[in-house]
DNA sequence: CACTTGACCTGTCCGC
DNA sequence: TGCGGACAGGTCAAGT
C-alpha cells in the first residue's frame, strides 16, 4: 500500500513524535519482520536516542545514537502508529481513529520509549520489515545502490526523468514507472492516476514516447505526488500515519479504483485491466494507445 | 541481458 | 451461510 506520500507521511509525523526519545524496550512476535534482531539488538537498539527520521524511496530511516539506523519498509499493509502513554494505547480515546487498543494482531514489532510511549509497527500480510544496521552501512544495502532519483527533489527534471525511463525502453510505461531504479517511491496508485493526468495509456512502450509525453508525465508525476503528501496519502484499505490517521487522496483521486465511474475530463466510464501484473486503471479514450 | 512471472502472507470480497 | 478462488498498494528470485 504505501507509496512515496504514504511513506512521507508517516515520516512527517514520526519526525515530530519520536525524535529526541530513547528505546527502553523491543518486541517482536515474527522473525521475518525483524530478520537480524535479537542478536544486536541490546547493544546497539536498547537505551539508544532516535537522531532523525528519514526517508528514501518507500524505506524508513531511523537513525540512533547508537551510531546504528533502524530501516523500516511497510510494504503492502505496513503501518508505523504512535500511542502515548496518556491514550493508553487506544482504549477510550476521543479521536475515532485510536479506538483499537494496540497492540493487536497485526503488530510485529513494538518499540517501547523512555516516556513509556510506544511506537507499534503492525503488518498484516508479513512482507514488510524492520531492520538494524550500522548507519555508515545502510548505503551499501542493494536497494539503495540501484534505487532511482527522489522525484521531488528540485534537480529531478524532465530530461533526467525520461533517460532513465528509457533504460527500460522495451517494456510498457507503467512497468518502467513501477521500477524502482527508475524512479524511486512510485508504486502503482500514483502509477495509474501520473498516467491520467499525462494523457498516455499504460500499454504504451517507453520508447514510443514523445518529449510532450515525457515532459507531460513528468509534471503529472510530480503535481500527483505532492497533492497527495499534502492530503496525508491515500489510505484504500489499511494506511494510516504515525497517529492513526487514514488520508484523503483517494477522494481526488481521477482513475485508481474508479472503475465504472465517468472520467473527470471526458466522461468515459473508467475501465480497470491487468497491466504489468497490475490491477490497472485507465480512461479509454483521454489515455491514447498511440503517439499523438 | 531484458523482461515477465511466481512467491512471500493474511484478509476480504465475489460468485456458486 | 459456506466455500473456493481471485485479488490487494511491493519487491525479490527464478524463469523465459
Amino acid at each position: 500500500m504505501p507509496e512515496l506520500p504514504e511513506v512521507e507521511t508517516v515520516r512527517i509525523g514520526l519526525q515530530k513524535l519520536v525524535v529526541g526519545k530513547t528505546i527502553t524496550n523491543v518486541d517482536f512476535d515474527w522473525p521475518k519482520s525483524f530478520p537480524n534482531a535479537p542478536a544486536d539488538v541490546s547493544q546497539f537498539l536498547l537505551d539508544s536516542t532516535i537522531v532523525s527520521v528519514k526517508r528514501r524511496a518507500k524505506v524508513l530511516l531511523l537513525e540512533l545514537s547508537s551510531s546504528y539506523s533502524l530501516i523500516i519498509h511497510l510494504k503492502m499493509t505496513g503501518q508505523l502508529v504512535y500511542r502515548s502513554k496518556t491514550e493508553d494505547f487506544g482504549a477510550g480515546h476521543p479521536n475515532d481513529s485510536l479506538v483499537n487498543p494496540l497492540p493487536d494482531k497485526s503488530t510485529r514489532v513494538t518499540l517501547t520509549f523512555n516516556d513509556n510511549a510506544k511506537l507499534f509497527f503492525n503488518d498484516q500480510r508479513k512482507f514488510g520489515w524492520v531492520r538494524l544496521l550500522p548507519t555508515v552501512e545502510v548505503p551499501q544495502l542493494d536497494f539503495f545502490k540501484k534505487v532511482g532519483p527522489e522525484p521531488l527533489a528540485s534537480d529531478f527534471n524532465w530530461q533526467s526523468m525520461k533517460e532513465r525511463l528509457l533504460r527500460r525502453k522495451n517494456t510498457n510505461i507503467k512497468a518502467a514507472l513501477l521500477d524502482q531504479s527508475v524512479v524511486a517511491g512510485v508504486g502503482n496508485i500514483y502509477a495509474d492516476e501520473s498516467l491520467w493526468g499525462a494523457k498516455i495509456h499504460p500499454t504504451r512502450l517507453a520508447r514510443d514516447l514523445t518529449d510532450k509525453d515525457f515532459t507531460a508525465l513528468h509534471r503529472a508525476l510530480v503535481d500527483v505526488l505532492q497533492l497527495s503528501i499534502d492530503k496525508g496519502g491515500s489510505s484504500n484499505s489499511t494506511y494510516v500515519d504515525a497517529e492513526g490517521r487514514k488520508g484523503s487522496y483517494m477522494s481526488f483521486a481521477n482513475v485508481f479504483r474508479r472503475e465504472g465511474q465517468p472520467c473527470n475530463r471526458c466522461g468515459t466510464i473508467i475501465v480497470k485491466t491487468r497491466v504489468a501484473g497490475r490491477g490497472t486503471h485507465t480512461c479509454p479514450t483521454c489515455q491514447k494507445l498511440s503517439k499523438t
